[in-house]
DNA sequence: CATGAATGAGTCTTCATTCAT
DNA sequence: AATGAATGAAGACTCATTCAT
């Protein structure tokens, strides 16, 4: 029942849920009160792995900028290999729009205490071009975030983690020279 | 009937659509055989507004890479003013998701014939410090995109207008020191 | 679309009611928001028409024992000819237990006013056994209710017109010689 | 498993019956083989409460009118204590619709054989003041029956009980003078 | 042409009943 | 025997679309 997240999930027929999930309609309600929640517990499932992928990755480098590069790559992969977790982002704006904050910028908003020091660290060794390691990660955020999405509304692009490498190259040194 | 893009939009009962135009449910389908020929002609025109806005704060400036500039600030701006377009990029993804590919992406591949020769330029110039002029329009394009969504899932933060400095900085010159 | 009252209505399917009606779904629901709301207007409808059958037989005459007994006859015949109101009482009832008070009683409250003045007058005349009008006209509702009711849940029965006349003789008059 | 007349009852879900009999939803599927099976149980089992202690009042009595008198103040006296049982009958009519008699009156009928001799005693002692001893028994059903169903539709009234003498005074005298 | 009342397919959700443990 | 998780038929309600006026 802890699959949701792998289908595509779509604006699906909770018909087409159960189905999917092999079990009866009623089921799914013994264990979700409502189309919404199980919705929820799917995006937060999602989000949860997300975050573990993430994470487990930038633990086994040392250096605060190769952390932050394994953290980019490790983010661009897993959604190369869970597409679906975008559009349940995507979803949850689409159909719940009333909600006051997303629940992906919920955890980001939750993360911001483990990236944070990194780019303070590098402000400190002196390494940082920029004053705000704020604006720094907020801006790799949106490179991370904004590509996984462009990822999903053109379909032809190469895959997120081929461009990772470049991405993250341009973040760190910028497309101009000197 | 040509303002839908203006309004909040989403999801919207017909009737509503009906209402907030001023004119009858009959008449809207006099002229858009379906709800999503009219969400798509509403798409459209945010787009074109949004290219026409964009282009013409490009034009003011000569260099290239102050053009770049003028587009990605007239592009934030013009999302702050009109953040309905973000919605109803995210909602044609959301809602028609059988669509091969999303109308921004066209639009972006369309410009792409606009942007990419200023970038051209740079690297003739000797002026960009990396090989592909491609990879740094994208980049570009993913900041701005990127940012723009953020902002419509995170109510609280800053306006784009206010970051566009910023992010452009890091675009140009990256965030680590030489 | 005001005959509902004139079927059986019980537990209907609102699709039943629809093909009852002889329209379609939707336009049941563009005239009441509710299956409730649209069971409270059958009901009040017919507790409406009771009232008026009642008030304008009893209109005929003047006498006020005759006056009551007038509309008790016709209290009767109307229940020969509509029992659906009675379904409808007990199905209140049965359905919406948690409302306050019954429809059929706010009706009965609010008649009070009409009848109890009839019952003062006998009293005055002192044709009154009982000491107290209330309790009278208490008791002849209770017959008529009583009746009307018991004919329902006994379909092999005697019409209820057929009784009126004996059971007024008892209200009038009781059973015991002396 | 044989207290389930003693609480509300209405149409409550099979859960909470279960819930309320301490036992599981299984257990109660193993005694009734259908919720409709285990309310008529319910309704039988109240309709034989109701039926012993009446009797059992008139049991006390000799005199014909006494026993009929005390009767009369048993039924509503339990109806006071025991309300369920009076919605139990409606919801009989109201959710079993196609049966053809109601239990209610199944039980009537079979207790005639009980009453009626009463009356016919009455008649026999010349103290029957009406023709057919057959009206007056029902018209004292109805009164009792009536009372009972009034009183549950209308929550504010007075007691059965309280008002038991005045009704059968009215019963046996009538309301009016001579 | 413009309108909005009518339509009915489509959906979420409930709950009596079953049956593997 | 007892249980309660699983089931899926049934039903209230919404809303895009049509068409008579």
């Amino acid at each position: 029942m802890g699959v949701f997240a792998a289908n595509g999930y779509r604006l699906a027929d909770c018909q087409d849920i159960a189905d999917q999930a092999g079990v009866g309609k009623g089921t799914v309600y013994r264990h979700f009160s409502t189309k919404e929640a199980l919705f929820s517990a799917s995006l937060r499932e999602g989000m949860e792995q997300l975050r573990e992928h993430v994470e487990t990755a930038a633990a086994r480098v040392e250096d605060p900028l190769a952390k932050l590069k394994a953290a980019f790559h490790a983010y661009l992969a897993f959604f190369d290999e869970t597409p679906a977790l975008i559009e349940l982002i995507l979803l949850e704006r689409a159909e719940f729009r009333s909600l006051r904050t997303s629940m992906y910028f919920s955890y980001s908003e939750a993360d911001r205490g483990i990236w944070l020091p990194l780019l303070q660290q590098l402000k400190d060794q002196g390494r940082l071009r920029v004053d705000e390691p704020d604006l720094a990660l907020d801006t790799l955020g949106v490179i991370a975030f904004g590509s996984a999405v462009s990822d999903r509304l053109n379909a032809d692009g190469p895959s997120l983690s081929d461009r990772a490498e470049q991405l993250f190259d341009i973040f760190q040194s910028g497309v101009i020279r000197d």
